[in-house]
DNA sequence: ACGGATGTTCGCGC
DNA sequence: CGCGCGAACATCCG
């Protein structure tokens, strides 16, 4: 589930339920998530700590825990995170369950376990290269122009794949590079430094509805694209479908190894030869 | 049954 | 060093 938006929707989900209480109990299962650390060494850096506070830096988010400890959370391909109520049970794929003092339960679900679960002392975590080399976050960010002329800077590699480098943009993933890029009227294959003010403009602008837009989705119901709900988005999963600005049909190509999604028409904004 | 999936990382070659 | 490509990770869904 994560990109930014989903990561942000976790972060307050997880803010929600947990801020203020005390981990009474932690289930801690051996998973790849962990990357090798012992679950005893988990749990114990976990239990009996208060949540004070959840902050996210690009798909990381970051938990504040009491005595100055932490934890790190990337939700990878398939991770959530969900409220149990009180007495109810684990949600599927659940890998790290917190009961907390109140009853209620958090828990990090993950399919494919391509995320991480780290607890070390919170400024051990943010020190990791993992998060010391992300770039800027574009829901922090108060000039996003100013952000993309920074990252799209000298380098002639597709303006996709930079939106996508987590060192240059952090928390952009390959749907939100995709729709933003759509909603810009910029091709996905355009070389990142050919770009003008004008399409960063176009692509700052894309980028905060595009984000927003999901963000305000998944706040009001929560729907997200495994979850039985239509496809939310303009161009990703719509190859064949009709662009919803001029009619033609969208085409999927493979760019930097990954699946990408445009309109042949609208998005010739810096387009190669 | 097979192809594909919202992410990251590493190795290889140019 | 920059960059593309493919593979790997682990698992399920349409």
């Amino acid at each position: 589930m994560p990109e930014l938006p989903e990561v942000e929707h976790a972060r307050r989900t997880l803010a929600r339920w947990a801020e203020g209480r005390r981990i009474a109990e932690a289930e801690v299962g051996a998973s790849r998530l962990l990357r090798g650390a012992a679950p005893a060494a988990v749990r114990a850096g976990l239990v009996g700590r208060r949540v004070e506070a959840a902050e996210r830096r690009g798909k990381w988010i970051l938990v504040r825990l009491e005595g100055d400890a932490g934890l790190g959370l990337h939700l990878g391909m398939s991770g959530k995170v969900v409220g149990v109520p009180t007495g109810g049970g684990p949600p599927p794929y659940a890998r790290l369950v917190l009961h907390l003092d109140d009853g209620g339960q958090l828990a990090v679900t993950s399919r494919r376990l391509f995320g991480r679960v780290v607890a070390a002392p919170f400024v051990e975590l943010a020190a990791r290269p993992e998060l010391r080399t992300l770039g800027p976050d574009p829901l922090e960010a108060d000039d996003l122009e100013g952000l993309l002329a920074r990252a799209l800077a000298g380098t002639r590699r597709p303006v996709k794949t930079v939106l996508m480098d987590q060192t240059r943009v952090a928390g952009l993933g390959n749907i939100q590079a995709a729709e933003a890029l759509w909603r810009a009227g910029i091709h996905p294959a355009a070389p990142a430094s050919g770009l003008g003010p004008e399409d960063r403009r176009r692509l700052a602008a894309g980028i905060a509805e595009s984000l927003a837009r999901t963000l305000a989705d998944l706040e009001r119901d929560g729907t997200y694209l495994s979850e039985g709900g239509s496809n939310p988005f303009r161009v990703y999963g719509r190859a064949g479908e009709g662009c919803p600005r001029c009619g033609a049909p969208i085409v999927r190509e493979v760019l930097g190894g990954r699946a990408t999604f445009r309109c042949p028409t609208c998005q010739d904004r810096g387009a190669p030869a």
